[in-house]
DNA sequence: ATTTAATTGCAAATTATTTGCATTTAGATT
DNA sequence: AATCTAAATGCAAATAATTTGCAATTAAAT
């Protein structure tokens, strides 16, 4: 219960990571190998992982404890959930510069889309709306043909 | 094969529906008791709705029918697909006018919000990408607290 | 070295969705 | 109106994603 949270991190908002260790500390949380190893491969993955493909990566964890790892680092805000709609959630390590995806709707390829306006919305959307006090997140993605699909038409 | 497609139906883009029986026609769907009523309940709907509330709506209609018809008229782009994160899909029928939602993370509550501008960010964002030719959708939610959760809040 | 609560792995349950197949039926044809 | 046929339905069973229970393990505090 006294978590000894004397601070010597960085200044930044809440949850900016900086690397696995570390994260997992601030938030009282076991380094387990397990966890360590998920965190690394979602750090260093361009774009989001769905648990098979953590689990694909790592198969000597069980799909379970990356299942249970990844909802409670999405709890802690380390992970944002991406929908891809290929039919299983996608995760990825929230950073600090929001960004989008394109997903191809004929193969999987997905890119990302640096940078995002979309906040300058929220407080005129707020305005707007008869039961809605506060937005703390949204969810942008743009679906479409990837070059190599476009080409394959029909 | 030989649909009278004679256009009485409004000029406006593909899929602009009027009601069900005409849509069905149009698509060449039988017009069954049960598509009528799935597609009715999803006129009559501000909010969209999930395979369990049109079902619960529709106790003699089976779910799997619900589920083939949903899906079929997804394809058909008669419907969109809506990811409010409860943990299953929701549907709601294409209007003309494009718009979002806002979704309560504390309790079920979905609010639309009127009108989008998210296109025009489009052909930047096809100019900018290095893989993607074409985008045909975009999906924008945002997530935050409705007034009454944003009260009981801790 | 000891302790303990957190975490893991395995088995089993739950939930959402899909598929196979025999029966029914909307709508075209006569 | 009776007949025909492909499309659509309902039921049972399969698959896929995710969650839960519980005993065994382990990180990190003492």
């Amino acid at each position: 219960m006294t978590a000894s949270s004397e601070a010597t991190t960085s200044p930044h908002s809440p949850s900016l990571p900086d690397s696995p260790a570390p994260i997992l500390q601030r938030l009282g949380l076991k380094a387990t190998p397990q966890r360590l190893a998920i965190l690394g491969l979602l750090f260093n993955s361009s774009l989001p992982l769905s648990i098979k493909g953590i689990s694909k990566q790592l198969p000597h964890i069980d799909p379970v404890t990356i299942y249970r790892n990844t909802s409670f680092l999405l709890e802690k805000g380390i992970l944002r959930r991406v929908e891809l709609r290929h039919g299983h959630a996608h995760y990825e390590i929230v950073k600090a510069q929001d960004h989008h995806h394109l997903i191809c709707t004929a193969c999987a390829r997905v890119e990302e889309i640096a940078g995002c306006d979309i906040q300058i919305l929220e407080d005129t959307i707020l305005k707007k709306s008869k039961h809605f006090k506060s937005i703390h997140e949204h969810a942008l993605e743009f679906y479409g043909l990837c070059k190599e699909c476009s080409k394959l038409a029909k």
